[in-house]
DNA sequence: GTCTATACGAAGATAGAC
DNA sequence: GTCTATCTTCGTATAGAC
């Protein structure tokens, strides 16, 4: 009945409440959607995460390990290129890393890059800590790399700039950037990555904000 | 007991949904606080509304002609000036609406901004389709007017461009670019505001994407 | 016409027996 | 580790008071 045959419940909760979060968002997500789809009883969830905030803790920091590793490896290579890399070199890393776990990961990598959209713009404040914390590791090396390659700029407005990027790659990742008004599914074009490193790369490269 | 004291129970009832859905999202406010804020009976909202997504949909709309109303206002303004207003007039009368209309309407502007940014990344499709379906009336005039300004630019990109406009915007009025990891309150502030604007300007003012 | 009191069934999360 | 039971809270519906 379910496409995870046969891993363990934890993991086939991890699974489907990454994809039903993804889908749903974090609150209107129920923990039965999530148990019948992972096949497990209701009450698996409170054993195995302790409650439904629990769960969702450990999703993101399942995928966001995935994420980080992907980032910093990529990182490492453009610095192992040249040592100081541009920032559009930056801005592709940073914005591929979703494209690249799709390969590596298959079908779930859309999935992870879904669900992460999805958890930026949650309004809870403990699950936008939660994230704060967990982007942490790698914010620190690409803050630091873009810093270099934009010395002229204000550390807080690199650091606006970078999160700027974080929402917007957010925001294209999880369909919102797709068409508005229209028919429904959104999933993100190949030519819309591009583009998005294309205004990414400017705007980091704008002139520092008077005032 | 409520800030709002006496006006119509259907107004109060706006007022406290759209102060709630700003805060915690659609699917994490009950009606129950909804009326209890407003000073309401439970069944109000569906005599007023409906349903709750009736509720939803009157402060989407209510919101949205106070901004439709500004933004088209703005842009009137500027194309009274100058026949062909630049990328950057463009873009600050568009971002600065919702500093515009905390002017007019006093604190609840801060609200409305907040309450749209959060709207724009409900994962709901048919929450979706009404924001897009609100959202088009002044978006005709700014794409017809940016697209002036960057003849060389294909529709699409222009399109793809303003939506990262749109999304970026709600992200800073909900205060999702905030900073991540620290305390929490996050108002936007002046400063930042400003920042979205260099940013924005350069994005739109960037080469087209190849390919 | 407005609004309140109250009830209903479905779905929520968690705790305790197994 | 799992299943059943329980207790809460949800959105909605109804019947009638002002």
């Amino acid at each position: 009945m379910n496409d995870t045959h046969r891993a363990s419940t934890r993991d086939r909760l991890l699974d489907a409440a990454e994809r039903l979060f993804a889908e749903h968002g974090y609150a209107a997500t129920s923990l039965r959607t999530v148990t019948v789809a992972a096949g497990a009883n209701v009450a698996a969830v409170n054993y195995h995460f302790g409650s439904k905030e629990g769960l969702f803790r450990a999703v993101v920091e399942r995928a966001m390990a995935a994420v980080n590793t992907e980032r910093l490896r990529l990182l490492a290579e453009l610095r192992a290129a040249r040592s100081v890399p541009s920032v559009e070199e930056l801005v592709r890393a940073f914005v591929v890393t979703g494209a690249r776990i799709v390969e590596h990961s298959g079908e779930r990598g859309m999935t992870i890059a879904r669900f992460l959209g999805q958890v930026m713009s949650e309004p809870d404040p403990a699950i936008r800590r939660l994230f704060g914390a967990q982007v942490g590791p790698a914010e620190g090396q690409y803050l630091d790399a873009l810093q270099s390659a934009l010395p002229h700029l204000s550390p807080k407005e690199v650091a606006f700039r970078y999160r700027a990027m974080v929402g917007l790659l957010g925001l294209h990742q999880s369909g919102s950037l797709g068409d508005l008004h229209p028919g429904r599914p959104v999933t993100p074009t190949e030519g819309d990555t591009e583009r998005l490193v294309t205004l990414l790369t400017a705007a980091f490269l704008a002139p520092r904000t008077p005032g």
